[in-house]
DNA sequence: CTGCCTGTGGAAACCGTTTTCACTTACCGC
DNA sequence: GCGGTAAGTGAAAACGGTTTCCACAGGCAG
């Protein structure tokens, strides 16, 4: 489950950040919407909500969260920068390639093995690791073959 | 193993492409580096090879490259759209974070159970998948221990 | 309520990428 | 080897996303 605004609003304010009318537009797009949106799409929902927004804010509010790790910085083999609201804990995501709908899902250990394996053999020290998954979401496979007979 | 650049250079030919001069100055580039390289990091290496080349030409054989599966787009969090060899065959790689060197290797099974977990828990139909490691390769660590003392 | 200091947003600057277009070059057939 | 031809090239201009600037606004502590 993603996080929802207020999580991450109070989160803000233990860092020291001000919750801003602005600021608190950003967020509500973000905890709203179970996609991945680019900083333009962001600053177009945002503007539906608090129309003074603009669009630097968007920016500068996006490195934080991104920052605090409450939203995920999700990259396309084309057209990158777009975020999504964080999952509670250490998570990854599968995107639909077509919808743009992102689940996210936390990996358990199944690479803990690889990264014990490659560390042997190549005396890497792994810190981090980021895992995406692309495909086709159950609504977009069914719209799909619809759509081919 | 990175794929060198006769390897790359033939491939392209197979596939319509012609081998000129500014192309083979990329080619070398890219095979003679285990980094991955921004577009203008690849430029500059490539004008010492080549000094006529061209940014614009350095932007479009890299797409074609891409798309042939000959190099890899690698993304960082920071600092997106750098390139880097691809090795044979379906891979991975694990990026130095202190050194940018990157080294390939194989998913292998690890990730298929997983897969095969989430599309029966999700729906979801997965077409492909994208896993990066970060740490500190060996000369890295060495280096920074030193220096620590 | 007041003041301070963080935050805001329009405009301009910035910079990586793409497009344009006249010129060049690899490659095929002879 | 030697054109002919279509693909390829690169300087410059256009483009678009992102960052910086700076005067102003508005949270929040006292
Ligand atoms: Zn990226
Ligand atoms: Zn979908
Ligand atoms: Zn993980
Ligand atoms: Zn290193």
């Amino acid at each position: 489950m993603a996080l929802d605004q207020v999580t991450m609003g109070s989160r803000m304010q233990t860092e020291g950040y001000k919750l801003t009318r602005p600021r608190r537009a950003v967020l509500q797009v973000l905890a709203d919407s179970g996609e991945h949106l680019s900083p333009a799409e962001v600053y177009a929902r945002g503007k539906a909500i608090y129309p003074r927004l603009g669009l630097v804010t968007v920016y500068r509010t996006l490195e934080i969260l991104a920052d605090l790790g409450l939203v995920k910085r999700v990259h396309l083999d084309d057209g990158c920068h777009t975020y999504a609201a964080s999952a509670v804990g250490h998570n990854h995501h599968m995107v639909c390639t077509l919808c743009g709908a992102v689940v996210n899902f936390e990996g358990g250990e199944d690479l803990s093995a690889l990264v014990r394996r490659l560390t042997e053999h190549t005396g890497y020290r792994i810190n981090d690791h980021w895992l995406e998954l692309f495909g086709t979401c159950p609504a977009c496979q069914t719209t799909r073959s619809e759509r081919q007979g």
